[in-house]
DNA sequence: AATAGTTCCAACCGCCTCTGT
DNA sequence: AACAGAGGCGGTTGGAACTAT
């Protein structure tokens, strides 16, 4: 059934203050799609008066960016264009149209959508309601005290085993926070001996190495705090602590 | 098969900025 | 400089389609 049909059947399309409003139908794509080719884009509020289209400008141009635009490209976003919405999206935030102009052929709605759809509920940014606000910082707090309580049981480690942390660092640095191979571990730094060392050595690394930022989003939160399930788990129970190792190391 | 929950996406709304007068 | 109109942008809504139970 075509929107136009549907559209009648359903009484959408209602005409408000002499605008139609509601999805559009195919003649009216056609009409629009004639304006724009005689007249080009823009001076959108003439193609009312122009194309004999009872839409208001901000509609007709909304549904020619959107969607009748020769140059859209349809389809499903790739994940090639999942990891770029990515990365620009937690270097612009929220800004849509700068985002899209990055990626040919998507508008900014279909990006904005994507992100909600697949990300919004992970990450939620920091002006939430207070009570989120507080769950964050709870969550915060308990990290930092993870931390300390990881770095005693750290200092606690046979002094000749103690591995040499400035140079983990600097590794992580180099490779761009990314934890590096157990392989390149052992041939940068003096690895202790003991397996469950070696455990707590590496999950410290995965900490440090998934440590959010400033901007922290509960994504960032949740996947790190999975971290620190995992490293507890480490600790506490001998079975999985060998499982994890050896799923850490080879 | 029925129902509930989730995802997708077109379209609208309101605010802000830009531009012309 | 002040104002008005147009365009741009991000947020939101709501129905369709799909999936899980």
């Amino acid at each position: 059934m075509s929107w136009g049909v549907m559209a009648q059947n359903m009484g959408w399309g209602a005409i408000e203050e002499g605008w139609r409003k509601g999805p559009w139908t195919a003649e009216e794509d056609r009409l629009l799609i004639e304006y724009v080719k005689l007249h080009g884009e823009g001076r959108w509020n003439n193609v009312a008066r122009l194309a004999g289209l009872k839409r208001n400008g901000k509609s007709c141009r909304l549904r020619w960016v959107n969607y009748l635009r020769p140059d859209l490209k349809r389809g499903q976003i790739t994940p090639h264009e999942e990891r770029i919405i990515l990365e620009l999206h937690a270097k612009w935030g929220n800004r849509w149209s700068t985002i899209a102009r990055s990626l040919p052929g998507r508008t900014d709605n279909e990006i904005k959508n994507y992100w909600r759809t697949h990300f919004k509920k992970k990450t939620k940014l920091p002006s939430d309601s207070p009570e989120k606000t507080k769950a964050r910082l709870l969550r915060r707090q308990q990290f930092q005290l993870q931390q300390q309580q990881q770095q005693q049981k750290y200092e606690q480690l046979n002094q000749q085993d103690q591995i040499d942390m400035k140079k983990i660092m600097s590794l992580l640095d180099e490779s761009d926070n990314r934890v590096p191979s157990f392989a390149q571990l052992r041939q940068e730094i003096v690895f202790p001996s003991a397996p469950d060392e070696q455990g707590l050595i590496y999950s410290m690394i995965n900490n440090y190495a998934t440590m959010p930022e400033a901007s922290n989003e509960d994504m960032i939160w949740d996947g790190f705090l999975w971290n620190l399930d995992d490293f507890h788990g480490n600790i506490t129970g001998k079975a999985n602590f060998q499982h994890n190792l050896a799923t850490n190391f080879y």
